[in-house]
DNA sequence: TTGATACTTAAGTGAATGCTTCAACATCAG
DNA sequence: CTGATGTTGAAGCATTCACTTAAGTATCAA
């Protein structure tokens, strides 16, 4: 990926499940990166990577004070793609519920309320 | 990617811009592959692999008519993402509540009402 | 049957991904 | 200062990705 909108970025960083792991752990309280390492089976320096991948999605910001680097989740990505996603969901019903009242009106087999 | 969750393949497939189009496209209605191909800049043949990963994620099915293949958005993986998202937003909204709570219990700087 | 249409498949390529290890570096406690 | 702690960075490696081209296979129309 070379050249990417937003919702690449968030969509791809959530789409790896430790990724997803580190997001569920901060969505409980903010974290250090040893915090987030603890839980999971690789190094510290992985660990590291995905949250460098998270940062560049927008969903996680962090702030160091003294040595410890202190993460949280940014809700403004997160929010972006779920509304990518309930619009596509809002096209579809609108989509539906038009072919619905299509075939009420079309095709009356037991007549319609009214 | 060699052994993944639903949603590890669900954010994959919604990463790529032009997957993402395909699927806005198929939210407008059912389409053939090569009604998905017509605006995209790349041979059919990467349409078609495109196709495979929505598919194989689950956000899309299509049944082959002769030699059109007719494609539709599924969207029970597309709600599975969606839930996902929510349910880390609102586990960071009760989250916060729970802090907007305890500072005003703790610190009622101006007379809490009551 | 012949040709055009609509896909399908295989093989190859360069770039990106998800790790690793090893070597820094900057606090902070004693 | 000295060591332990918490993080950062570079390099390397196997795999996956997003394409391409080229060669299929059905299906339908004439």
């Amino acid at each position: 990926m070379l050249q990417h909108q937003p919702l690449d970025l968030a969509f791809h960083a959530l789409s790896d499940p430790t990724r997803r792991r580190m997001v569920e752990r901060l969505t409980l309280g903010p974290a250090s990166v040893s915090d987030l390492a603890e839980p999971l089976p690789m190094s510290m320096s992985a660990v590291v990577q995905h949250l460098k991948v998270l940062q560049d999605a927008g969903l996680v910001t962090s702030e160091k004070v003294g040595r410890v680097r202190t993460c949280r989740v940014d809700t403004h990505a997160l929010s972006a793609a779920e509304r990518w996603i309930a619009e596509r969901r809002l096209a579809m019903e609108g989509r539906l519920d038009r072919l619905g009242a299509f075939l009420d009106a079309t095709k009356p087999e037991t007549e319609p309320r009214e």
